[in-house]
RNA sequence: GGGGUGUUAGCUCAGCUGGUAGAGCAGCGGACUUUUAAUCCGUUUGUCGUGGGUUCGAUCCCCGCACACCCUACCA
């Protein structure tokens, strides 16, 4: 670090950062006269906080005296309380908190009087390291009575209000290394998340599944009826889209003998943003030859539900103040059925009612396509009055082939497909069908999308030749469903924003 | 994209239907050898988001803009 570097850092400076780094100016200088660092990186701890107090958390001071536990540890000071010639510091790492019990008496060093002299004017944020012994305070605290003490990072930028931390939703999001300093709650989510992902994986592996990884950059956009973001490619001189969805490499796969696949990453569309809309999101995807739909249901259920013990311990939870049971067998309804459980003033006559459906659905503030057919009616109905009351965990059944290009049709009504959403907190958390492996039907379903592109539905998909050539070769029946993560993160940690669950959620430009 | 709410010290927040701003925390100085948001005494800090307008005078009223949050739309 030199003299030019502050010009360029320094934009929102304060006096409290000011004073922060003239702490540092002199910790600098006197490193430099003493032949050590300003930020040192020669401190190994040996212990975390939470492992202390798992193991020496039970005992009092008749049998912590006698072991003279010593202990190395480092951390972030949070707390910093001085009473003279003794102080109590908090520290945080990756595992809790631990305090420290600092006295001058204490201090092995020879220059204990000066490290204790400076340590009053260390800063909550900085991070320290301690050696020293374990001990219990009056009040029973696990705590250690510190012989030797450092400053290992000076922190130049105050940390959040002790008491009251971070309350601004915005820097929450935009500088989450704050967030996560100061708040137990944002750890706790993000640890879980990590949790649901590690639970899913290994429930695939489990389960035979290969994991791989398909392209992200496209040069056709596929796999899901969403906008894409577009991009270049120099070398080649080509439009590349950010994949909106893995499906049709994963199948590609399938047809070339990878039985069970499955894909944990990232899916980018081009679209708005909600408390459930991120432009970029996860997905889990996974092809089971050989399975169908019906299949589909049964492991998506039990996957789920493995996903939220792991990450909970329980399959009962509570999400926004109201319980949620991942226990019970998840319901099935078709499209139909769910609209007259919950919208019970239609009558069947009326559901099946093409031009009652399209003047009900206008009422609603939403056109439909002028070629949406009775299916694609009533599932738009659906939407409207059933989907958000979908709380307990819900298969809906019965897709309308217009709005599933992917899917195979039903052997019983080639109206319909044999494909499935899961609602859950009124919210859609899973996708999945018996993969539709007829080339020709492919190839039509392609063109007809095509068509209703050029009729103005600009989420209408491409025609990919490549997969229907990979089609050709023949794809074994196949079934296949996505998990959106981020969703279902959401529900297991109860959280109410998207963004609570994406370290890093997309922001407009700092103004 | 449309609607609503918000933006005041580094942080958490007050601020009376208009008279150029306060508290707590943090910081700085002092006291204090078992504290728990330590306590006690003293003390520094503000383009009141931004640009206009009305007014003798605007943090406050009006208009535009920026950003955020919530609702809504597209979607998972």
């Amino acid at each position: 670090m030199n003299e030019q570097n502050n010009e360029v850092v320094a934009i929102d400076e304060n006096h409290v950062i000011a004073e922060r780094r003239e702490k540092l100016k002199a910790i600098r200088e006197n490193a430099q006269s003493n032949g050590g660092a300003a930020f040192p990186n020669d401190f190994k701890p040996d212990y975390q906080a939470a492992v202390l107090h798992a193991e020496f958390g039970g005992f009092d001071n008749e049998i912590l005296d006698p072991k003279a536990v010593r202990v190395s540890i480092a951390g972030r000071m949070m707390l910093k309380r001085v009473m003279g010639k003794a102080s109590f510091a908090t520290v945080q790492d990756s595992s809790g908190r631990i305090q420290l019990f600092i006295s001058k008496d204490n201090l092995t060093d020879e220059n204990s009087e000066a490290i204790y002299d400076a340590f009053k004017h260390w800063d909550l944020g900085d991070i320290i390291a301690a050696k020293g012994v374990l001990f219990k305070t009056k009040t029973g605290e696990l705590s250690v009575k510190v012989s030797e003490l450092r400053l290992l990072t000076k922190s130049l930028r105050p940390l959040p209000e002790k008491f009251h931390g971070l309350q601004d939703q915005e820097v929450k999001y935009r500088q989450r290394y704050v967030d996560l300093i100061v708040s137990e709650e944002t750890r706790a989510t993000f640890i879980a998340r990590s949790k649901v992902v590690a639970a899913i994986r290994s429930f695939m592996l489990d389960n035979q599944f290969l994991e791989v990884e398909t392209p992200m950059l496209h040069p056709i956009p596929g796999g899901a009826s969403a906008k894409p973001f577009i991009t270049h490619h120099n070398a080649l001189d080509m439009q590349m889209y950010m994949r909106i969805a893995p499906e049709l490499y994963l199948k590609r796969l399938v047809v070339g003998g990878f039985e069970r696949v499955f894909e944990v990453n990232r899916n980018f569309r081009n679209e708005g943003l909600s408390v459930r809309h991120n432009p970029e999101f996860t997905m889990m995807e996974f092809y089971a030859a050989y399975t169908d739909y019906l299949w589909l249901m049964d492991f998506t259920e039990r996957c789920i539900r493995t996903a939220a013990i792991a990450a909970t311990g329980s399959a009962v939870l509570q999400y926004q103040g109201r319980e949620l049971d991942l226990s019970k067998p998840f319901q099935r309804l078709t499209i139909v059925g769910a609209i007259q459980k919950y919208a019970p003033q239609y009558t069947l006559a009326q559901l099946n009612d093409a031009v009652f459906l399209r003047a009900e659905i206008l009422k609603f503030g939403t056109k439909p396509f002028d070629h949406a057919g009775l299916g694609a009616l009533q599932l738009a109905l659906f939407e409207e009055t059933a989907e958000s009351q979908l709380w307990e965990p819900t298969y809906i059944i019965d897709y309308p082939v217009e709005v599933s290009p992917l899917a195979r049709a039903s052997d019983n009504n080639p109206e319909i497909t044999e494909r499935f959403e899961l609602f859950v907190t009124g919210r859609e958390i899973a996708n999945g069908f018996s993969e539709l492996n007829d080339a020709e039907d492919q190839a039509a379903r392609f063109h007809a999308q095509m068509k209703a592109k050029e009729a103005g539905d600009h989420e209408a998909m491409y025609y990919d030749a490549d997969f229907i050539r990979a089609l050709e070769y023949g794809m074994p029946p196949t079934g296949g469903c996505g998990i959106g993560i981020d969703r279902l993160v959401m529900m297991i940690t109860d959280s109410a924003s998207i963004r609570d669950v994406i370290l890093f959620p997309h922001m407009r430009a700092e103004a």
